[in-house]
DNA sequence: GTGTTAATTTCGGCT
DNA sequence: AGCCGAAGTTAACAC
């Protein structure tokens, strides 16, 4: 990895055409070859950026580049495409390189799809007499990720989500449409299940006879008597 | 801007828990107080992070951690929020801080909203005789980005896409229901506007009365009357 | 401020 | 390889 901190500006070339004029910058080169500009605020987005696969190539400025002030010119072109970015440095503050090695990757906990495992593993949550027909429950249109029966034997369609929002709502409502013209099925009731459920989703839900409830991760969790499965 | 070169794991426990094993990775502190976590590969997106606003403090680590071989713990808050990201560092290769001033920052040409405003602008290009009603129509389910009228005085619902895919035939699908509800637009028929239209969306569009309309943007550019208007 | 949509989205999983 | 959906999405823009 090569960490640059140069006066530059930057151009890129491909899905659109963006510029950014002469500033101070920190320019990261990774070992794939891929190219961050970053400014010294904002969020984790750098301002411009070449990913991978790439190679970058320094060339040396025109005449005319170098009565501007160019002391250096790196293109970064993209395999097997048209984008490209093109850094004309002006002076390098730093410059240094260092060897990483691969790293091991993130480990997350706390996804969708955890949610959706302790809730299989806990489907009392919706309350007494629930039992579990199956997860990921394939349908013409996608998969519904849980499919239970409610103490009466009738089946419940569950939709989970981190956040309960209205497009939640609306996914599940699409499946409830279609369950219910199964007769096998019908009739399917519905329940959408979040950590955290915005008050336009609980309304619109409510509207339409959707159940509602809210999951307490760590909770279930912590009743979890299968965790070391989780993962 | 401080950039770290380090031997060290990052735990973060907020909106969920992730962990990073001990591994050399680069961690850049902004002005502003953020914090990027690095490797030496993949896309522009860091391991970890803190969006600002954001504090970070060095904390000396206690007997155990010490034992274990850290040297120092950055613990780095969220303002107004329970994200919180830690870091437990080993080994420090490279520690340097660097002043780089505030960002002029980007200049984008080429994005959807310059889409729309050209074909605004240039609203015959959807065939002779056709008038502008206006960009951005409100309906409840959100804007239609150009209604507009065609030589016999009949809605037309136009959704600008830079690439035209299945996605934006089912919006516009959406937009075009609840349009032609309205005693006063309908009959409303649908333009499905891209700089390129994938297979799929032009049969799906097609087999639902959309016509396709593929845009040319530096044509509609070139032939811009008000380009200085653009930006 | 809330809500909706775009993004050079990226990223992961599955077919 | 392409398709689909989630993301600690982030960012811009309207109301």
């Amino acid at each position: 990895m090569r960490l640059v901190i140069a006066r530059c500006s930057v151009d890129y070339d491909g899905r659109l055409t963006a510029h950014l004029p002469l500033a101070t910058r920190l320019l990261v080169v990774k070992a794939d070859g891929s190219v961050l500009v970053h400014s010294d605020g904002g969020s984790y987005k750098p301002l411009n950026w070449m990913s991978p696969p790439c190679a970058m190539t320094e060339v040396r400025p025109d005449e005319t580049q170098a009565a501007a002030g160019v002391i250096a010119l790196w293109h970064v072109q993209r395999a097997r495409a048209e984008d490209r970015l093109t850094i004309a440095i002006h002076e390098v503050l730093h410059d240094s390189t260092h060897e990483l090695g691969i790293d091991p990757g993130l480990v997350k906990d706390g996804v969708e799809a955890h949610l959706q495992k302790l809730l299989a593993e806990h489907i009392h949550t919706l309350g007494e007499g629930y039992s579990l027909v199956r997860r990921e429950y394939l349908t013409a249109i996608g998969p519904v990720d849980i499919l239970a029966r409610d103490p009466a034997g009738a089946s419940v369609a569950v939709e989970i989500k981190r956040r309960g929002e209205i497009d939640g709502v609306e996914q599940l409502t699409r499946y409830l449409e279609l369950l219910n013209r199964d007769p096998h099925l019908a009739p399917v009731t519905g329940v959408l299940a979040a950590q955290q459920i915005k008050p336009q989703a609980r309304t619109l839900a409510e509207d339409r006879g959707i159940r509602c409830v809210v999951l307490d991760y760590d909770a279930l969790k912590g009743t979890d008597d299968t965790q070391s499965r989780l993962f």
